[in-house]
DNA sequence: ACTTCCGACGACGTGGACTG
DNA sequence: CAGTCCACGTCGTCGGAAGT
């Protein structure tokens, strides 16, 4: 089994009018320009990397904020492969054994996804199995509930050595390596990606529904064989109402 | 600049208990 | 039976902090 570390660098549109939105693309709001993985075997031994440049089709300008955080210009990116090719590459880069996914938060992976399916490619050989790997070193290293850390920070205080600038894909992932190094223990283990779940899905407001009484009883009837008294009726629906309360289940926890 | 995620918090709905 | 109170769960919104 290896783990594939990776870092994404994305652009966004960019309009000189302030506040105009028309130059994003909803079904693209980031496009990836270039993607940095590290391949590791179990032992977090590193097996090879992979970096490239990805040559950008929905946002043709660079992001002045981007082209400041990364460093990029217009003209490398140009210069590059398109994201087809890169996606290819980095198929070919997963091959081997089984592969979990290691990533600094959820954002790479659900922009990957979402480029991935942009341009009408097949998710396939993406693995589903996934670490977020800035959860875990929140936890590590007690940041409070609800606040994750930044990946400069979780280096700084997990005291690894500073070798490249941040925000370069390739440099992000090794140092996002270290720090699965870092705090590899058995409580880090992979999740199922399913990046289709919406946040709120499961949580959606209950239908309004009356109980149906008579085929309550009914039920009871057919089940005894019998006719239900007056007192067995009221008894039965009282059950049938408390029973929906969960007032009396004990919780049984696997040991 | 923009998106996303998470926790906190308030509003609201529901159902049981209690009271008159 | 109707009204009120309370506990609990769900949902939407907000702010902070992360990502590029």
């Amino acid at each position: 089994m290896n783990y594939i570390v990776f870092d994404l660098e994305f652009n966004q549109g960019y309009s000189p009018v302030k506040g105009d939105k028309s130059v994003i693309n909803k079904n693209c709001p980031f496009e990836i320009i270039q993607l940095g993985a590290v391949k590791l075997n179990e032992n977090l031994d590193t097996i090879s990397t992979l970096e490239r440049l990805i040559k950008p089709k929905v946002y043709p300008i660079l992001h002045p904020f981007v082209a400041d955080l990364t460093g990029l210009t217009i003209k490398d990116l140009n210069a590059a492969e398109p994201f087809q090719k890169v996606y290819e590459e980095f198929i070919e880069f997963l091959k081997g054994d089984k592969s979990i996914l290691c990533t600094w938060g959820m954002a790479d992976i659900k922009e990957l996804f979402r480029n991935i399916l942009y341009y009408k490619l097949d998710t396939f050989h993406i693995p589903n199995e996934y670490i977020d790997l800035q959860s875990y070193a929140s936890k590590h290293l007690n940041r409070r509930k609800g606040f994750s850390i930044g990946l400069g920070a979780a280096v700084a205080l997990l005291e690894i050595p500073f070798k490249e600038e941040f925000h370069d894909a390739l440099a992000d992932a090794c140092y996002t390596t270290e720090v699965f190094r870092k705090i590899h223990n058995k409580k880090v283990e992979p999740k199922i990606c399913l990046l289709h779940k919406n946040r709120r899905e499961n949580t959606h407001r209950k239908e309004k529904c009356t109980i149906d009484n008579h085929g309550l009883i009914k039920q009871f009837e057919k089940m005894f064989n019998r006719e239900m008294t007056e007192d067995e009726k009221s008894i039965i629906k009282l059950a049938y109402i408390m029973g929906r309360t969960n007032q009396f289940q004990i919780k049984n926890y696997d040991k």
